[in-house]
This record gives structure tokens, sequence and C-alpha cells, in this order.
DNA sequence: ATGCAGTGATGAAACGTTTCATTGTCTTAT
DNA sequence: ATAAGACAATGAAACGTTTCATCACTGCAT
């Protein structure tokens, strides 16, 4: 378990305690040093810097001179102390490696920055295989790091939703949340893949396939039943054995693949649904490592939008919508927490999907 | 300017100063307590936290007890102020959602976790385009943070590396690094590119174009170097008009397809070489677009490799190493840093690349 | 003249740790 | 028997802020 120290909560060592505090100091200035230098108290350099109303004209100038002149800025660590406050947040996602979540880190720090909140990065995905309990421990371990707020990408947890309920500081979780512990983004999955299933029924397609996502996650269970209704409103009967369960990672899709052709192979579907993008990436090199064309053999369509899907050949014909969409929501959500807009119950939002046909499908 | 908080350094103002402490207060408990509750005095708690040795094993045991049945872990703020040390790594990098930074990141949090730093994370690129100045402005504020060290990942400044002259933190430089001002690693940008200039003469090609990154960094005029000593040294001779400078990322690489079809439309190179990953990325959808076929048509090899290349078909032939390499090398060093284990002169290393042939060239 | 409200500035306390210096006790060497 | 260490435990100070309560002053209405 060389990812986490599993036994901080117990132990909290400092490893390198006396080793380097000794080398590297760096010299600031305090906030004493300042009010010295203008010849006023500390206390009306700290109005200076937080209630700028409170000081006069003329000695809130003479302390601007002062704190330019030293170079001076807040010890961030001495000022949360004491409010409490860290101007920090976290952000828990699976693996950073996952092209959904650059995107949707992206977005959330850029807004969260512009009002001067920095963000903490965990990624709760371990090799092991313990990425469960991983998430719970994470969690537990977040309260203690005493940031802010918190915003908990999906899968993160790994299902674990009970853990949120425990949580004490405002959160947002970006995902589907059955247990409504905190706010929550959601992007509309049985609508997408409601439209999918209508698309493909549209375009003439009769025996279609159907890789889905774990089916512990519901959202994974809504984008398939939303599929599976849209085919059936459009005609399409469903047939036995099309449906593959993967776990929304790029190996499963090749497996995904491999099964289909072995399975199918008299009679290939004409069409093939993937529940995100990782599993068709996988799907799509298998396809051409054995030589099946598309769209030509086989037509695919994947749930999920991302922008570098742009650049991707043959383009994919997807539903979804960009995790920047989220990430602004979910943002926007825990400010209102922060500063107190909205303090009712935990809401949840549904962020529509949009259907982009392109080459494949 | 939404990125940054421009005037951060000279207003430190709270924007939600008073707004939401009154609703959210997490009570944990204190060393003070723990020590009530265990009938010794504080200094004790303290030793069985950070200097176990210090104390006797029945007062360690009760200290122990009273921790677990508290709940209580210590304030990481209030640590900091005291000790100087805030147990936080910054990384700088220009875009967490260009695919080379994901899994640096990774590998770095990976590492530093395991002994007990968190990771703030900065993505230096503004849409403005004055990411230069934002480089700058970043490592400015940086200091301000108290973070324990530093890792600037390339081109995160943007070429304007002396800012890290006057940084007085630990830190390491992914990248190359003119000016020696911090540790650094590098790949072999001038092997990997001379390595790939072999092989693609040995293959044959005799007109090679050739797609570089900008000619103000260093290391892309290295790789292009490299690469046109390799040609050279196995006999292709250097023709004009092949070489396209292109901006490292997406859409310079469809601008230089479109070059490459314009300009050599009547007798078009056998084999294309680009900078990097992105830009081969634009290239191939560029050409797939126009019906030009990779390998049959042009040959494509690319400087770079990472993670999510394996799963990308036609397999792109390419020399490189993984981002990982660099990362772990980076938080070795700056461990080293950290704990003393050195503290000499900035040290360069340099971590070799490995050619890897595969479908399109 | 007296009281009162408002404004501007400040001293002191508090946030929760770690660490320095001190004290007391127990061993061991003289 | 006593001095000298080693060992365990502790009280108090310090880290750099913010904020509470207080105070002095000015102007205005009584």
């Amino acid at each position: 378990m060389p990812y986490l120290t599993m036994n901080y909560p117990k132990l909290f060592t400092n490893r390198f305690a006396n080793a380097f505090k000794a080398r590297y100091f760096a010299i600031m200035s305090t906030i004493a040093e300042v009010a010295e230098r203008a010849g006023v108290s500390k206390t009306t350099v700290s109005h200076v810097i937080n209630h700028a109303d409170r000081v006069s004209k003329s000695l809130r100038e003479r302390v601007h001179r002062a704190i330019d002149e030293l170079g001076y800025a807040p010890n961030p660590q001495a000022r949360s102390l004491r409010t409490g406050r860290t101007n920090i947040i976290a952000m828990l996602i699976p693996d950073i490696r996952n092209p959904f979540y650059p995107e949707l880190v992206k977005t959330a720090q850029s807004e969260l920055e512009a009002i001067g909140f920095d963000m903490l990065i965990f990624n709760t995905d371990v090799p092991g295989g313990r990425s469960q309990d991983h998430g719970r421990e994470y969690l537990s371990q977040i309260s203690n790091k005493r940031v802010d707020g918190l915003i908990v990408g999906d899968f993160a947890l790994h299902g674990m939703h009970d853990a949120l309920l425990k949580i004490d500081i405002p959160s947002v979780f970006i995902g589907h949340l059955p247990n409504q512990a905190v706010d929550s983004v959601k992007i509309d999955d049985h609508g997408g893949g409601y439209q999918m299933g209508e698309y493909l029924a549209k375009k003439g397609h009769r025996r279609i396939a159907h890789v889905t996502g774990p089916s512990f996650f519901k959202e994974a269970m809504q984008r398939a039943e939303g599929f599976e209704q849209g085919l059936h409103d459009y005609g399409v009967p469903l047939i036995e054995g099309m449906r593959y369960e993967g776990t929304y990672l790029t190996p499963s899709g090749k497996d995904a693949a491999q099964w289909l052709l072995a399975r199918h192979a008299a009679n290939l579907p004409s069409a093939v649904f993937f529940g995100n993008y990782l599993m068709a990436a996988g799907a799509l090199a298998e396809f051409y490592d054995r030589g099946v064309r598309v769209p030509e053999d086989i037509a695919v369509a994947v749930f999920g939008d991302q922008p570098q899907l742009e650049y991707i050949r043959p383009k994919l014909t997807r539903v979804g919508n960009s995790p920047a969409v989220l990430a602004r929501r979910a943002t926007e959500m825990l400010i209102d927490r922060l500063n107190g807009t909205y303090d009712a119950e935990p809401r949840t939002e549904v962020v529509p999907c949009i259907l982009h046909p392109f080459d494949t499908a």
C-alpha cells in the first residue's frame, strides 16, 4: 500500500522532523514588521488587509506602502489557524489519467482559483484493487486536513456513497448520488442513453450490442436502461446475449470486442454502444488489430464527450456533455454553500446530454 | 484574467470573511483534550506523536488510547505555524489536459503521498495568451503559500527560466533547464531524435519531413538537431523546406499536415517526424480527413511516449520515455533536498530514450 | 454643559501546535 | 554518601494571524 500511509490517523509522524528546517528558511516579513514600519498597530495592518473600510485613508496608504516595501504577504497557516479557514478545496477523483478527469479538474480549478482557493487533488485508485476502502480512507483523512470544501468526482468512492453521510464540510458530488448526502450534479444518463437508442434505431440498426459499465454503478445501469428504452420505443426488439458488462476501463473494452467477435462471429451485430469512451477506445484498438472495419463492419457509438475526442479518427458518434459543464456547475454549488447563498437541503441537478452523430455510426 | 487574482500580493482579501464560518464547524478535539483525558501534559502528547522514544511505554499507551477514543488528529495549520513546514508540495504545469501531464502528476503524487506530502497543482496556461507572465506570477505567489517544495513541469514557465533563480525553496525542474537554477531531470532529447533519425534512415526513407516544437524551446531544437544528425550520419541528405515549426499543440499538427499536403502536393515525403504526440495527433486526424493513408502514403513517427498511446491505432512508431520515469526521479531529487541527503550544487540528470517501432513507420 | 452615537485606532487574547529550558527521579560511578 | 548523568515528564513561550473589547476623540442633539 504505497499510495497511502494507512496508519496516518494514528501516527502523524513527521518523517523529516528536524532534518531540513535549518537549511531552507524563507525570510518573510510579518505583520508586526509592517506595523512597526508604518507606525501603526498590528490590528490596523490587519484591518487594512481584511476590512479596508474600517481604517482611515491616510493610514491605509501608509500601511500599503510599508507592505510593498517589505514585500509582505500574510502567512496562510497563521491565518488559517486563527480563522479556521484554509482557502483550500480538496478534489477527490479516481485517477487523473482517465481522460474524463483532466478537463474536470482544470475547470474546477480555474473557477476556484479566480476567487482565491487552492486545490488539493487526490487520486483514490490504487493498483492493488482495494480501491473501495481507499475511497473511505481518503474521505476520513480529508476532514483531518481541514479543507474548506470538497468536490468528489464520480467513481472516486467506487460506489461507497455512504461515506459521504459523515462528511461535515461543504461538499459537492459529481455523478449519481443515490443517498443525497450532499449536493450533486449529474449528467442525464438515462436521457443520453435514450437518445442514442433512438438514434441507432432510426438509422436502421436492428442487431445492436451494448457494453455497459459495472452493474453496481447506478448510473451505468441508467445509461443502459435509457438506451434499451430508446431502442424499444423506436421498434428495435431486445435480443438476448447482446449485453456485456465492462469495468469502464480500457482493457475491458478490448475484452468486450473479443467477446463480441467470438460470441457473434457468424453474425456480427451492425452496431455496438459503449458506456464510456475508455471502453470504446479499447474496443476500437482491438477491432483495428483484428481487421474489423468501423463503421463498415460494425458501427460504434459511445456515451461521453471530452474535448480530446475532437482529434480521434474515425470521429466517434457520441452522446454526452463536457466534463467542464459538470465542473462549472459543481463549483457554483460549492461556492453557494461556502458563502451561505444556499443552505437548505442537499440538491441534485441534472445536466442534459447532446448527441453528436459523426463518422462511426 | 479570470484564472488568477492578479492583485493578490497586495490585497489578500478574504472574500467570504465572515459568511460561512458560523455554519460549518467541524468539532475536532485538540491536543489539550487528549492530554486531559490521558492525565498527562500537552507536551507529553506531542512527544508521543512526534518523538515516541522520549516517552515511557505506559504513558505512550495511555495517550494512544485517549487519541483513539477522541478520534484526535493534529491540526495541520497549527502544526505548520509552529514548525514552519506545511507538508505540501506544489506542482506547476502548463495544462493538465495535455496528455503528457496526468501521468507525470499522478506518479509524483503517489510518491509524495507515500511519505506524507499533499500536492497543490497549478495550471499556468491561460486562454488569453499571456501565459509567459503567468508562469512568473505563479512562481512568486507560490513562495507566499509556504509550500515545502516545488516541482516545475516542463513548459509551465513558457521558457522564463530565470524566474527560478529567485526561488528559495527546494525545487526540481522537469525538462531542459539552461540556467541550472535548481535540480532538474530531462529526457535525452538529442539522443532520442538521433535514434529516430537513424531508424528512419535505415528503413530506407530519403525524403523526410520534420515538425518541430517552438524554436525558443531549447529542447525542441535539441530533438531537431539530434534527428537531423541521425539522418545525416546514416546517409540521408538534408533537403530544404522539409521542416515546419509548430507549437507543440494539437491544432498546429493539423496545420503542419495541411502545410505538408500543400507544399509537397506533387511529391509527398515518405515519412514525417513530429516533435511530440499532440502535434502528431492533430496531423493524423487531418491525414485521415484528407484520405491520406498512414503508413502507406506517408510514414509517421513521433517523439514521446505515454501509456495512453497503447490504445491508439494505428500504433505510433515513437521514441521517448514515460513521464512516470521523469516524475519518479524528480521526486527522488526533491526528497533528497528536503531531508538534506543532497545539498550541493544543483544537478542535472538525463533520462535515456527508448525507440519503439510500431505500425506507422 | 451633558450625554450619545459614530469613527478610528489599539492592546490583549486566542487559535493548536512544538520545543526550549527546567525539574524531579532513578542509576551508576566515584 | 555523594556527584554526575541519563531518563521522564512538564510549564511556558513562541509561531503570525484575527477579533473582541476598550478607549479616545469628534460632532451633534438635548
